[in-house]
DNA sequence: CCGCTCATGTGAAAAGGGTTTACATCAGGG
DNA sequence: CCCTGATGTAAACCCTTTTCACATGAGCGG
């Protein structure tokens, strides 16, 4: 039961393009034989059924039905439907990346405070991006799925470690802990409480501050716990 | 074809009843027109599937294939499928709360010590019992799809809150931090280590250290940051 | 402007599976 | 001994995946 069959037909198909009216006889409102755009069209669909139905529940059958195609065409873009999730799943590690390296600014105005905005910034794609984020993260699809795909993943997680050997950089070369293993620390700290609390999905449990609180504040004591002093210090 | 998928045919069935050795003119090997235990085979099933191809990739239907039933019967046990996932993540929680509170085992010898069992603990289960794992957290799963599901997932938390509360006594009451934040910080680390690093996929990013080591020393620099001592201190 | 060609989409159909409904079987109790 | 309710079956129904032959039309060279 769960979720229901959805319905959502007459909706989308802001296809662009086809402004020319030509009304081919071929189906009910906006296009001709040929959609244009299907590509793009597909993965908007993905990302809209995703986010209303998790990612399991999405069919590449549902998404030729959204975009208004017939259920073979997206064979014609992709093999099948995890190429298709793939591909969604790349686009999210580098709007993942975008994010995080404007929140991370270059450290500016300082390292620590970037950090925290780094955090926030995690935290916020995941919320704001949640078909993304099940795609990169809860889909099951492996990071070897193409060779892009995993490019793209290292480029978000290399701003991550980026951020955390400016941090290491400020400690004295005898306690000075590897970048490294601070990042992949950071990175489960906030993917656990993004997927454990992240979403205000009314489904997880109640909590006594937000997920955004919880972050920051495991951050600074882990943080202290390296020796990197607070936001506001020598 | 397919029907008799069995496997598990002459051996398992270990439902009691229907030794009187009366082979109805049913089906092929070992029982008469009632399972006998359907409930608990198809839990069996489940777990056996889930392991295999994921949480998404099983079916009410491939259930009762496996279990030896035609496709409907699981019906009379479970409305659908959610209500089959929810009850294996209820006891799936059970067993989790089990084997957390084995390897905590009242802080004996010392909190600090145990807390680290504790976390190996985590890992272990989530590494041994991926079904049971996937069911509870991957799963989609609603926490408050029964009271009995919440009540369990609370118990197997109220482990990790006592120990942080053990940790935190020892501290000096000037400093001493929240234990339910804590919990929930080292909840949120080790379930994204476990999710992110956790299963030896060969679909995973290539660690350059054990996920085991991984989540020691973040909790080593976690509790440090709290003032806890390390292992062998006063 | 013509006509070729190829990428793109259609329609139909096979194969496979999941869910549901009407019916069959069986165990246990009065 | 028969009734009743719990349990399982068969078959119908519907949806998805995938492939095939075919339709369309956009771009390009002539």
């Amino acid at each position: 039961m769960s979720w229901s069959r959805s319905g959502r037909d007459g909706g989308g198909r802001d296809g662009g393009r086809d402004a020319s009216g030509r009304d081919a006889p071929g189906r009910d409102s906006g296009r001709g034989y040929h959609h244009g755009n299907l590509k793009e069209a597909l993965i908007r669909a993905a990302l809209e059924l995703i986010a209303q139905k998790g990612p399991a529940g999405f069919t590449f059958a549902e998404a030729a039905r959204w975009a208004g195609v017939s259920p073979a065409a997206p064979y014609r873009h992709f093999r099948d439907r995890d190429e298709l999730m793939a591909d969604v799943a790349r686009r999210g590690f580098e709007a993942f990346e975008a994010a995080l390296a404007r929140a991370w600014d270059n450290g500016r105005p300082e390292p620590r405070t970037a950090m925290d905005r780094l955090g926030k910034a995690y935290l916020a794609f995941a919320r704001d991006e949640p078909a993304y984020y099940a795609a990169m993260f809860e889909a099951g699809v492996r990071p070897d799925a193409s060779p892009e795909l995993r490019a793209a993943g290292d480029r978000a997680f290399a701003v991550l470690r980026g951020a955390c050997e400016a941090l290491a950089a400020g400690l004295p070369a005898a306690v000075r802990p590897p970048a490294l293993m601070m990042a992949l620390h950071l990175w489960s700290l906030a993917h656990g409480v993004a997927a454990l609390f992240g979403r205000g999905d009314a489904a997880r449990r109640p909590l006594p501050m937000t997920p955004e609180e919880l972050l920051e504040a495991g951050l600074l004591v882990y943080l202290q716990g390296l020796g990197v002093p607070p936001s506001g210090a020598a």
